[in-house]
DNA sequence: AATATTTTTTAGGTTTGTCTAAATTTTATA
DNA sequence: TATAAAATTTAGACAAACCTAAAAAATATT
């Protein structure tokens, strides 16, 4: 089956927000795709009659494993050519999501078979997110928040929690970047700031606000 | 300015069929996009209303400067694809013009411009027709049809006259490819087909009405 | 020159995806 | 529990891009 542009970007909303809530509501996916609640119901009438959802007027909805098999197809297409974009064309992973918002509507599947075979089967996006594989299946990386870490800890930025061009300024000052390598060197009982060491090289102190919006894997 | 996939295959359309004749009309542009005519006549008023084309009802039209560049960057971005799909994800060279047809569309011109880099700026796409720059500017090469070659004569295969499916299967048989080296070895008077060397290795015979559909660029 | 044919445009509809405004249902509050 | 507020759906409209059928204009044929 072919969606169009539309019922795939909504298709992709509701299963992000399922990450975090267990039944979508009109309200809250109005608000992320920046259109009117009666928009959101007639879609979810369409998707309904496709068998992509599970919807009950006014009981919320929630994908059905059809319409989360097909998610994850936009997904993967999505972050195969966010790490095309940065691996290849040397964006910055700032850049790359935009772009990709497109990219992703691209559905013909030899092709991102072949793009995911010519970057080398990656397992994680720029931002440090899983690429489902041809199957759907995406790799679960168990990492932490930074801020959880002990003394002597170590491990790699995975991850960072939000992507506001706020806190994006920030970590690249630091120098940080998906993939660093991080040792905590001391935890202060005062404020909870950290010293860190940066790839073994820089040392850098930051608030705990800031380790509560990086995920680390735990190396080894 | 944006433009609609729609509006970008119509300007498209009617930019490659003037390359054959002065002034489109609407059932030609009818019959190469496989809509209705009174489609086009719709298509025909917005684009002149956004002032991309010179149209008088009845009177047939043309693209305007306007139009001719924004032409130009579509097959810019359509191209640049196909390069990137025959040469980076080894597609065969048959199968990129379909999937370029719906790439072609994301138009973020950064993207596009790194592409190209990435690729080297490459001339000409696997096709051999010629990569217009980011100034719409197109390399014009001047090639003969392999036919009109006398004997001794040599150069490389650059682009193939007709894409038909038949012409396709014979030429891949013969193991000619673009940028393939050819050299005239006889034309027999009786049928006027030849007798060539494919990158100075294979002897192969081929008829007149082949020879027709190949285009050669001298080489020297 | 008159008539027939072809081409093009116009008129009026349909589908998709959006909207506003109003009605309905659920949830919260007094 | 009655009422107020919030969330959701319904009703009706609109733009984009298509369509069919009919009218109008241009071109070809007798
Ligand atoms: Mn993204
Ligand atoms: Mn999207
Ligand atoms: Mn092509
Ligand atoms: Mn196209």
């Amino acid at each position: 089956m072919k969606y169009s542009v539309s019922e795939e970007n909504y298709i992709k909303a509701i299963y992000h927000l399922q990450q975090e809530v267990d039944r979508v509501n009109t309200m809250l996916l109005a608000s992320t795709l920046e259109t009117k609640p009666a928009s959101i119901t007639d879609m979810l009438k369409k998707l309904k009659t496709k068998r992509l959802l599970d919807y009950k007027p006014y009981y919320g909805f929630k994908l059905s494993a059809e319409g989360n098999r097909v998610a994850l197809v936009i997904i993967r297409r999505h972050r195969l050519w966010e790490f095309f974009l940065a691996e290849k064309l040397k964006f910055s992973w700032e850049e790359v999501h935009e772009m990709a918002e497109d990219l992703e509507h691209v559905s013909n599947k030899k092709l991102i078979d072949k793009l995911d075979a010519f970057l080398g089967y990656p397992k994680f996006d720029p931002h440090g997110d899983p690429i489902p594989d041809q199957d759907g299946k995406i790799q679960k990386e168990e990492h932490v928040l930074l801020s959880e870490l002990k003394v002597k800890a170590q491990g790699r930025v995975t991850k960072i929690k939000s992507h506001s061009t706020k806190i994006m300024d920030l970590i690249a000052h630091q120098q940080m970047n998906i993939g660093s390598k991080i040792t905590v060197k001391k935890v202060f009982e005062f404020d909870e700031s950290m010293e860190i060491v940066i790839d073994g090289k820089t040392t850098k102190n930051i608030s705990k606000q800031l380790a509560n919006n990086i995920f680390i894997a735990n190396d080894k």
